[in-house]
RNA sequence: GGGCGGUUAGUUCAGCUGGUUAGAACGCUUCCUUGACAUGGAAGAGGUCAGAGGUUCGAGUCCUCUACCGCCCACCA
């Protein structure tokens, strides 16, 4: 016996199904089992790992429901799927937090030494870095497991020494003195990318600057001083100039004097260059080098030195003289307090203004001069652009096409070394005398030395390790086991769609796409799915430190991974604004779609041809078998056109009205009568098409609710007499085609059918009258042959509104009557005797005013000739439909109100 | 400073290429413990589609401007 107990229980079935699937190899690809030669119809998600310290948030859950559901679609569509899972290394975030944790132990890692802190780092991964993909698994997520990866794992680390080894070869890699991001916390320098910029609430410091040898003879402007505007007043300790305007009148006498730096009593230049804006400020601005983007290039083109007066901790060094050991604030506070006292602090504005923020610690970042790798991406942008142009690269929504354009056209070069020692060491060696051997290994440098100097030379590997994503942008070719020319390379790439958040674009989008153009020759993807931001209802973003986060793992604890990705798929149009009880959409449709089943199984004792094939002969069927199968069709199709295009929250819409209302409202309550009636053919059948339409019905709900509708479709299964051609799971069921069901004729037959119903319930609901009540019933139609159609469902309108209905052409309304008009007929109930009717006459009144209206705009549209001309036919026909059923329903409602009069 | 998105029922949102009397969910009102489901069923109330112009026979839907909200990008110190 089948029955399905009273209530679902998410928990275990969710688990149960994840362990079956996973161990019966359902989420590997096809040709794993079957052999390469599925190519036409591969379907691969290029997925972004998430990072190994990550726990899943909203956000992770809906990016990777997204992609579970595209997957399973194609699955079941018979592509060839695969969706490789696993994690990146996290270099900044992973080592911040072991080094957290030995700092309980009271250690540094420099005390520890390298090789032991990347021991217990490597600890730290097994313990804990699984946590992300096991709470994936609890989402359903038909990822292929046997093939995870991480990007520090061996294959993939020969990739990342393979590309940086490529890139620096073609000269796309190159090592330079720059100013970078520089994380004074993390130590380390930062693409960026990885330097938020977030508005801060800071002060622009107005400071006065002694001129040299002027004296009181200065005519122009100040008498003895000239005025900087500055931000950061720590960094004067590091100024080489002053600059102005060249054109700047107030100053033109200045230029080529020197002024005295304040507090470190040097003298340096005034200079003239054109990047000043003499709008800003006081049109002088102070130059330091070392500690700022723009002075650096002011200070290239006048050959100013660099005072760089930092430590890379953020303290200041023995360049500031008295201020050397003072954090950067301190310095700051401690700065203007001795101009002050000086008399050269003039005032403090408060200035709003954009400052980075490290991405990792929030930190603020600090334009420090430091040497550093970078990657040239100019050429590569290009590559990308013009793959783009060629429609290689297309985005949906279409909207994110420029954000991408913009920032590939305006690329700057990529900052790849991080100080830090969790990561992928770059692979470069110096000699004594700094130069340069980038190899694969020791001996291969080693032997590069050899063969520059003809002798053995000691070499020092760089300690840098790189960016994460510089092996994070070879994903989706790394995966698939390049630099090595694997099968699995040759099979799948390119990848078919990318799936991803509207802040990955940069980090990674841009970069896969550059990467994969520059090893492979192809773009690794051709769709790029921007799905909406996850947001708390405030509209914040979710964030575990703002405490406004919702714990998806929480949520799938108490109602279930299927009704958590229900929901969220549903509210997913756009942006996605959550609050605890917008889960109950999807746990009161997976509780909705348990009880159909209930319904069904329990009326399905003694029946033994349950079959998912369609072998129905159309017109033999009865009206609402008919007209279910209609909708199935409509719905199969809509969904389907819904997923080709990224359209999951549509595509989910239509299956929950579907379920909900055409199939438990109406089909199994009209069900019900024939189930228990005895008319034993009628039954059959209608229990054959239940059977037929849920069994539809869960392979379109699938991909959104894996778990319930492979509990469900198991127990179909042991009732379906052809249960030989089923599959052993869903997963692998074939995807509903359009099966030309279609049934025009008997939608519109239904249509009428429940108007009916409503129409006799609204009656009896306003005048007061119980459902329990029997009632006559009377239907006018209103041309003779409308009788047939009618009579076809006459049974079902008696069951659905308890009545004893007349179907009647030549009907005489009398007062006796009650009705509601409808355009091709009207109903009416016998009230003689059990209401009085004299408090309707006022609400036919108002139909009767709102009938009016709506005739008169319709003459008046169709009595424009300019609409009768322009307006394409069908259109012109409908209008005229439209004024004829307007007119009809006027007149029938003016004939109910005269019965009260 | 540049770019993008939003403004539709009490609330959260649909509404594709302009053409059914603008839809849904939740909430609300009334009724119903009817053997699938109260995480339910039936009926109902509720909107001058932010504002102003324009294009059109016809605009929530296209164009312009305004207002408010939000996001992303940005080396004016």
């Amino acid at each position: 016996m089948s029955e399905l107990s009273a209530r679902y229980h998410p928990k275990e079935t969710e688990k149960k199904w994840y362990k079956v699937w996973e161990s019966k190899g359902y989420f590997r690809p096809r040709s794993d089992h079957e052999g390469k030669k599925f190519r036409k119809n591969r379907y691969v998600i290029a997925i972004p790992p998430p990072n190994v310290t990550g726990i899943l948030h909203m956000g992770h859950a809906l990016n990777n429901s997204i992609q579970d559901i595209l997957i399973r679609w194609r699955r079941m569509k018979g592509d060839d799927v695969l969706w490789v899972p696993g994690t990146d290394h996290a270099g900044i975030a992973t080592q911040n937090v072991v080094e957290k944790k030995i700092a309980k132990e009271k250690k540094t890692r420099h005390e520890l030494g390298r090789e032991k802190f990347l021991k217990q780092v490597w600890k730290w991964k097994e313990e804990h870095g699984n946590t992300i993909t096991s709470q994936l698994r609890c989402l359903g997520c038909s990822c292929d497991w046997s093939r995870e990866r991480f990007t520090m794992d061996e294959g993939l680390s020969r990739a990342v020494l393979e590309s940086f080894i490529q890139l620096y070869e073609r000269n796309l890699i190159y090592q330079g003195h720059y100013i970078i991001h520089w994380c004074p916390r993390c130590e380390t320098a930062l693409s960026d990318e990885e330097a938020a910029h977030k508005e801060v609430q800071g002060a622009l410091y107005h400071i006065k600057y002694p001129i040299q040898g002027m004296g009181r003879q200065a005519e122009k402007i100040g008498d003895d001083h000239i005025v900087v505007a500055t931000t950061r007043p720590e960094t004067m300790l590091g100024d080489t100039a002053v600059a102005v305007h060249p054109q700047d009148a107030r100053y033109q006498h200045l230029i080529g004097k020197k002024v005295i730096l304040p507090l470190m009593e040097r003298e340096i230049p005034v200079i003239q260059d054109e990047h000043v804006d003499p709008e800003f400020g006081t049109g002088v601005v102070k130059i330091t080098p070392a500690h700022d983007p723009n002075d650096f290039e002011i200070g290239n083109r006048h050959q100013l030195e660099r005072i760089n007066v930092m430590h890379p901790n953020g303290v200041i060094n023995e360049n500031g003289k008295q201020y050397a050991g003072m954090d950067r604030f301190k310095a700051r506070k401690k700065i203007v307090e001795d101009l002050e006292s000086q008399g050269l602090f003039i005032r403090r504005d408060s200035h709003l203004h954009a400052v980075g923020h490290c991405y990792r610690c929030d930190s603020m970042v600090e334009p420090y001069l430091s040497k550093q790798w970078f990657v040239r991406m100019k050429p590569m942008a290009e590559k990308a652009l013009k793959a783009h142009k060629e429609g290689k690269t297309v985005f949906y929504p279409e909207r994110w096409t420029k954000v991408y354009t913009h920032w590939l056209e305006g690329i700057r070069d990529w900052c790849i070394s991080r100080q830090i020692w969790w990561g992928h060491q770059i692979p470069v060696w110096y000699d004594e005398e700094g130069h340069i051997f980038v190899a694969r290994s020791e001996e291969e440098a080693q032997a590069k030395a050899r063969d520059k100097y003809g002798r053995e030379v000691s070499l020092k590997r760089d300690p840098d390790v790189l960016d994460t994503w510089f092996s994070s942008w070879l994903w989706p070719f790394s995966i698939l086991g390049w630099p090595e020319k694997a099968e699995d390379l040759k099979y799948f790439y390119p990848t078919s769609d990318l799936v991803t958040a509207p802040e990955i674009i940069f980090f990674w989008v841009a970069r896969m796409i550059m990467a994969g153009l520059e090893f492979l020759g192809e773009e690794p993807f051709n769709r790029i799915y921007i799905h909406g931001t996850v947001r708390a209802q405030s509209g914040l973003k979710m964030s575990k430190s703002l405490g406004n986060a919702i714990d998806p793992l929480e949520v799938i604890e108490e109602i279930g991974a299927d009704a958590l990705r229900f929901s969220m798929i549903m509210l997913s149009a756009q942006d996605v604004y959550l609050s605890r009880e917008k889960f109950e959409v999807g746990r009161n449709f997976t509780n909705k779609l348990w009880n159909a089943t209930r319904f069904v199984l329990m009326n399905l004792d003694d029946f033994k041809e349950g079959s998912c094939q369609l072998n129905f002969e159309k017109d033999r069927l009865s009206l609402p078998n008919r007209w279910i199968l209609s909708r199935l069709n409509d719905v199969t199709k809509e969904s389907e056109k819904w997923l080709d295009q990224f359209g999951l929250s549509q595509a989910t819409t239509e299956l929950y009205h579907f379920v909900w209302n055409d199939f438990c409202d109406w089909f199994i309550e009209l069900a019900k009568p024939t189930l228990m009636g005895s008319d034993q053919e009628a039954k059959r059948q209608t229990q054959k098409v239940l059977f037929f339409t849920l069994e539809r019905m869960l392979r379109l709900l699938h991909p959104v609710i894996p778990f319930i509708t492979e509990e469900i479709w198991q127990k179909l299964r042991q009732k379906a007499s052809d249960a030989k051609d089923w599959p052993e799971t869903i997963m692998l069921a074939a995807w509903p085609k359009d099966e030309r069901y279609q049934d025009a004729e008997s939608e519109k037959a239904f249509c009428m059918l429940q108007n009916a119903v409503t129409g006799i319930r609204d009656l009896r609901a306003r005048l007061n009258i119980p459902p329990s009540q029997k009632l006559d019933a009377v239907i006018h139609v209103k041309e003779k042959k409308q009788e047939e159609v009618f009579a076809t469902f006459k049974n079902s309108v008696e069951k659905l509104s308890r009545v004893d209905l007349t179907i009647d052409a030549e009907f005489r309304k009398n007062k006796a009557f009650i009705g509601n008009a409808f355009a091709d007929f009207e109903v009416f109930i016998r009230i003689e005797g059990i209401v009085d009717p004299s408090k309707e006459t006022l609400r036919i009144s108002k139909k009767i005013e709102e009938s009016k209206k709506w005739v008169a705009a319709l003459k008046k549209k169709l009595d424009n000739e300019n609409f009768v001309k322009n307006a394409p036919e069908d259109v012109v026909e409908r209008e005229q439909k439209k004024l004829s059923d307007a007119e009809k329903l006027l007149k029938s409602h003016q004939e109910h109100l005269a019965l009260f009069q």
